[in-house]
DNA sequence: CAGGATCCCGCTAGATACTG
DNA sequence: CAGTATCTAGCGGGATCCTG
């Protein structure tokens, strides 16, 4: 099959990617994995859930994934959850039973993503208030 | 001053913030963080320039900014420094030579941001080729 | 040099309705 | 339950021109 061979040699260049130049594929990935719902969905199946202390990656079925990321829609759930799937972040595995079940879980190398992802999200959450005030003090000054 | 008492009042309140919850502040600021431009400014002023090995942080001119980030627009750049520079994130300074010198650096805040979003740069580089081979195989399996 | 202001196109993302 | 399909409004972001 000359695609499976055309990707090992691709792996095998070594490549030097650099997100700073336009053209490099590395530039689009990081414009898609930077990107608020990619984030939540991996600290999602990654178990950062609030509620649970144990941060152990879990397989979630998309209910749960659009009832843990509040407000997101069906279509940007469905085409994240697609895309990663298609990046080789995600699984997707369908269970024929009746109704469907479909569950979501993370690859090795969803995984690997979500070590910094989760960074993302925590510093978020840590660094809110202060942001907050840093936001005050400027506008204050500007206004 | 009653806009810093507010300040350092939510500073000490200890809200708990959690940006699985669409009504949450630390939502909006998880999707401005999660933007491919505030990732690149933040390692251009991290020191992650490809052509120097050591990674400290610089101050840099906005030229300097605008000819390092290929392919951003003096709209996008100046726009996301300033909503970096409101939330406190890098500083602006005014040098008044003729023309007018502006230098961009982080600060400490921005800095501890620079960790993670320096890791995002990174696992984008380094699984490029990965990624572009499980969209091969992606893309051959689903066709 | 380092922007501010304006125009305007394109695509994103929400809402809604339908299906296996 | 877990999607797909369609339609559309809104705005993100590029291009262009102007300024201290």
């Amino acid at each position: 099959m000359t695609t499976t061979k055309a990707a090992q040699k691709r792996a095998q260049a070594k490549v030097e990617y650099n997100a700073f130049l336009a053209g490099c594929p590395s530039r689009q990935l990081l414009d898609r994995i930077s990107d608020k719902w990619v984030v939540l969905i991996l600290c999602a199946l990654g178990g950062d859930n609030s509620a649970a202390p144990a941060d152990a990656p879990r397989t979630m079925r998309y209910s749960e994934i659009a009832q843990l990321l509040a407000g997101v829609s069906h279509k940007m759930l469905t085409q994240t959850l697609r895309s990663l799937e298609r990046d080789g972040l995600v699984t997707r595995t369908v269970t024929p039973t009746v109704p469907v079940t479909v569950s979501y879980a993370l690859t090795d190398l969803g995984l690997s993503l979500h070590h910094t992802t989760r960074g993302l999200r925590t510093w978020a959450q840590a660094h809110m208030a202060e942001v907050l005030a840093n936001r005050e003090n400027h506008d204050a000054r500007t206004s």
